[in-house]
DNA sequence: CGGCATCCGTAATGATACTG
DNA sequence: CAGTATCATTACGGATGCCG
C-alpha cells in the first residue's frame, strides 16, 4: 500500500501564522530537494542521471523528493512507454523562478562563508 | 559534559564540491533556524521570549539552534551577570544581511503557492 | 531502467527533571 | 530565568530485493 506518511500537519502554528517560512521550507529545505532541483538546472534528466549526478542520494531519497517536487510543481516528470522504460525531470517555470533567487541568494550566503567559519572556529573551539 | 554530537561531516561530495548550497543550508535549513531568526528579526529577545514565539519548539531544541546561530554568527548571545539571569539574543549584521533576502524569497515562493497548492491536490487525490 | 516495499540502524526530537 | 542531562519515541536514511 501507498504509505502517505507525509500528514502534512501544518505547522502554522502560533508565530507561523503569517510565516510562510515553513511552508516552503518544509518542502525545499530538506536534504535533497535544492540539490535535485539544482541538477535539473541545465537540462532535464533521466532518473539513474541524477542518481549519479546527486552523488550520495539514495535511489528511495531520490525517489522520494522528485515525486515532492513533481506534487508542488516544481518539476514535470515525463515517462516515454518504451522498453526499457524512460522518465525524464525537468524543472518547471515554477521551479525556475524560485530556483534562481535562491541560488543567488545562497551564493550571497557563500561570501560571508569566511566570516562564518571564523565565527564557528571562535565558538566551536572554546 | 557539552556533547559536540555536531560532526559536521563536510558534506561536500561530488556535485556538492562546486555547490555550497549544503553548507548553507544545513545550517539555516533546519527546521528550526529560520523561524528562530526571523522571531529576532524586530528585535532582540530572552530565551524564554523565544521559546514562547516560536511556539512548539522545545527547550532543548531552540538552545541548540541558538547555539548553532550563534556560532555561525547569525545572532549575538549576550549575558547579564544578574540574578534572575538574563541572557540576550540579537541578530548580526551577518544575520540580518541573510535573512531579510531570505525572507523575500520565502514570500516570492508564497506568492505562487496557490499553484503548489493546486499541483499538490492534482498529484496528491489521483 | 525506473521505482516502490521492507528491514534495520542511527540520529533527531520532545518531555521531564535538575542545576546555577 | 537560562540552560543542560537523561530517557524514550519516532522519523529519517541507507541497503537490498522485487516488480513493471
Amino acid at each position: 500500500m501507498t504509505e502517505r506518511k507525509d500528514a502534512m500537519p501544518e505547522k502554522t502554528d502560533g508565530p507561523g501564522a503569517g510565516c510562510p517560512i515553513r511552508g516552503v521550507l518544509d518542502r525545499i529545505g530538506d536534504q535533497w530537494s535544492l540539490l535535485t532541483l539544482e541538477a535539473l538546472e541545465t537540462e532535464k534528466k533521466r532518473f539513474n542521471e541524477l542518481l549519479r549526478e546527486v552523488g550520495d542520494i539514495s535511489k528511495q531519497m531520490l525517489s522520494k523528493t522528485l515525486r515532492h517536487l513533481e506534487q508542488d510543481g516544481y518539476i514535470s516528470r515525463t515517462v516515454y512507454p518504451e522498453v526499457p522504460p524512460r522518465v525524464e525531470y525537468e524543472l518547471t517555470e515554477l521551479g525556475r523562478s524560485f530556483l534562481t533567487p535562491m541560488k543567488t541568494l545562497i551564493q550571497r550566503a557563500e561570501q560571508n562563508h569566511p566570516e562564518i567559519i571564523r565565527s564557528r572556529l571562535r565558538h566551536g573551539a572554546e
